[in-house]
DNA sequence: TCATTAAATTGTT
DNA sequence: AACAATTTAATGA
């Protein structure tokens, strides 16, 4: 009962989480309107689970701050792919697209705000907005070149670029606009999303920082050298 | 607004 | 995994 427990505290946006919602921008007045009119907004707490493996597909979602853990762990077997959702990350637009059903668990890392638009909405504007669909075309394309550079690293299994391409996927300009130069987001979050011990996260950040790529901060990195995390070599 | 305290996060062993 | 040090957030005058 994942959904219908999260729409009895659904809310409506503010006009602050509205102007962080990437997609709004190029729509049309009326188009924005309708989606604006069905847009929902939920707080969720850490832990909090958004959507599970196997539910039908009700709503695509955004994060408007905080973080969310997207785990594409099958009905039978361990976790496959862990991401993360940091603030301006619209996900989901496959499931919904097709009218299927969801093929990863979404949990809170931490307190979040969450907001969503129904299938129904979704539909109406694929049919009719051409920015959506650029918007959605855009999306489904860098995902895909996330998808496949982690493969690449997953394969190399060297702890420090790992850090270095989560982070660097994390601070995707496109697909989390939200995000900014600097990420909030703590070394155990990181470790949990990475799959290391919090103390090896902690010394790939020194590492990455002795090489001037980020910069740590309390409870958050910032990035210095977005392209140089990317092409981070294992040494 | 400032000072004090509690909680969260980081760095180190 | 445990501990100490540091930073932020919360509280109340």
């Amino acid at each position: 009962m994942v959904v219908p427990h999260l729409l009895r505290r659904a809310r409506h946006p503010t006009e602050v989480e509205l102007m962080d919602i990437p997609w709004l921008i190029g729509l049309d007045p009326q188009e924005r309107a309708v989606a604006v009119a069905d847009l929902k907004v939920v707080n969720v707490a850490t832990g909090e689970l958004l959507c599970r493996v196997g539910r039908p597909a009700t709503f695509w979602f955004g994060v408007v701050d905080g973080l969310l853990k997207m785990s594409n762990d099958s009905a039978l077997g361990m976790p496959i792919t862990f991401t993360g959702v940091p603030p301006g990350g619209w996900f989901g637009e496959g499931t919904v697209l097709k009218r299927e059903v969801y093929r990863y668990n979404i949990q809170a890392l931490r307190k979040s705000v969450v907001a969503g638009v129904g299938v129904a909405t979704f539909h109406w504007l694929i049919d009719r907005s051409i920015p959506f669909n650029r918007f959605i075309t855009q999306q489904l394309n860098e995902r895909l070149g996330q998808f496949i550079a982690a493969r690449e690293i997953d394969r190399l299994g060297d702890p420090d670029a790992r850090v270095a391409h989560g982070l660097a996927a994390l601070f995707h300009p496109v697909l989390y606009p939200g995000v900014g130069s600097l990420l909030r987001i703590t070394q155990q979050e990181l470790g949990y999303l990475i799959g290391l011990s919090r103390q090896r996260v902690n010394e790939a950040l020194h590492a990455l920082q002795a090489q001037a790529l980020i910069r740590i901060e309390y409870g958050g990195v910032r990035v210095l050298d977005l392209d140089g995390l990317r092409r981070h070599l294992p040494r």
